[in-house]
DNA sequence: CTGATTGCAAATGCTTTGCACGCCA
DNA sequence: TGGCGTGCAAAGCATTTGCAATCAG
């Protein structure tokens, strides 16, 4: 289910700009704010293919970027050359992320640290943090252990996202 | 003039890969390595052709990838959806970038602290660090005084490198 | 009605590749 | 001499855009 949240803050953002409430607008909104999950616009159109609905991608792409101007997406990098979408940070405004080295899977956290030390820097520097962006790439236990990431297998399996490599 | 550890360090990357010293690599390091500017594998190009020298794209790019690989230039993310390359992590092994949101002009930095704790938070999740990439996008003194960035009249008129930003 | 919205296909922009030729070890 | 290296043009991807038809307010 989407968070009402969601829908108040989109509506709300599409009226202050006077665009219109559209079906394809709603239903990309929707399918994409039932998960938590972090995306591209080809999984997401993959996804949404599946599903029955076939918006264009065109109307895809305009629709994630009004997302991301609404502020209920945020375009992340996670290293692997793509643009990927992250849906979290309505809830969790200053969360980072931790890449797996080996199966590419993300770990979000939030540190309010590692906040309060990106601010003192930049202050320190002279500037005014208006946003920031951390990743981390590292190995897990297990592929310490064991000389690769039982995520990558799983994932295999399981035929879920995976690759946050570059080709 | 570039530094001969540079030299050192790319000569034995070649060697030990069992690949071949030639004219070309050898002017592309040199040129990248006279000066600590960052730079796109397109203004590479044209600075190159500028001094009279005259790679083809496809050997820029080829030689980009060994020199990554050899961990002579990182890849970095300035959120303008280009990708830069950062020939400084030779120096100065795990600084940071921090982007003005009106000028995009990069201001480099290194701190301690930052470092241990993305370290101890890495760890705290069961993870071993292995790169981490933090940028700040953050508004200068100026910025905030005068609306505008100083920069970004002083750098159109030199013609400089300027738009980190997306169309 | 009128202008915003959509889908399609064409256009972009950046990067990679196939191939034939040239050159280093 | 045997391959690696190079340049060119073509191919690949991800994303954007022009345009005509369609739809919301």
């Amino acid at each position: 289910m989407m968070p009402p949240a969601v829908r108040e803050k989109f509506d709300s953002f599409i009226r202050s700009k006077g665009l219109r409430q559209t079906g394809q607008r709603d239903s990309i909104v929707e399918f994409i704010f039932e998960s938590d999950d972090h995306f591209t616009p080809d999984e997401l159109f993959d996804r949404m293919s599946r599903a029955g609905m076939k918006p264009s991608r065109a109307t895809l792409y305009r629709t994630l970027a009004l997302l991301c101007e609404a502020n209920l997406l945020h375009e992340i990098d996670l290293g692997d050359g793509k643009t990927t979408y992250d849906p979290n940070f309505l809830d969790r405004p200053s969360h980072n992320h931790l890449v797996c080295v080996d199966c590419g899977k993300v770990t979000e956290f939030e540190d309010d640290h590692i906040e309060v030390l990106h601010k003192c820097v930049s202050l320190r520097l002279g500037f005014r943090p208006v946003k920031q962006s951390l990743r981390i790439e590292a190995a897990c236990e297990q592929l310490r252990a064991k000389g690769h990431c039982p995520n990558l297998i799983q994932a295999r399996i399981e035929g879920k996202r995976l690759p946050n490599r570059k080709k």
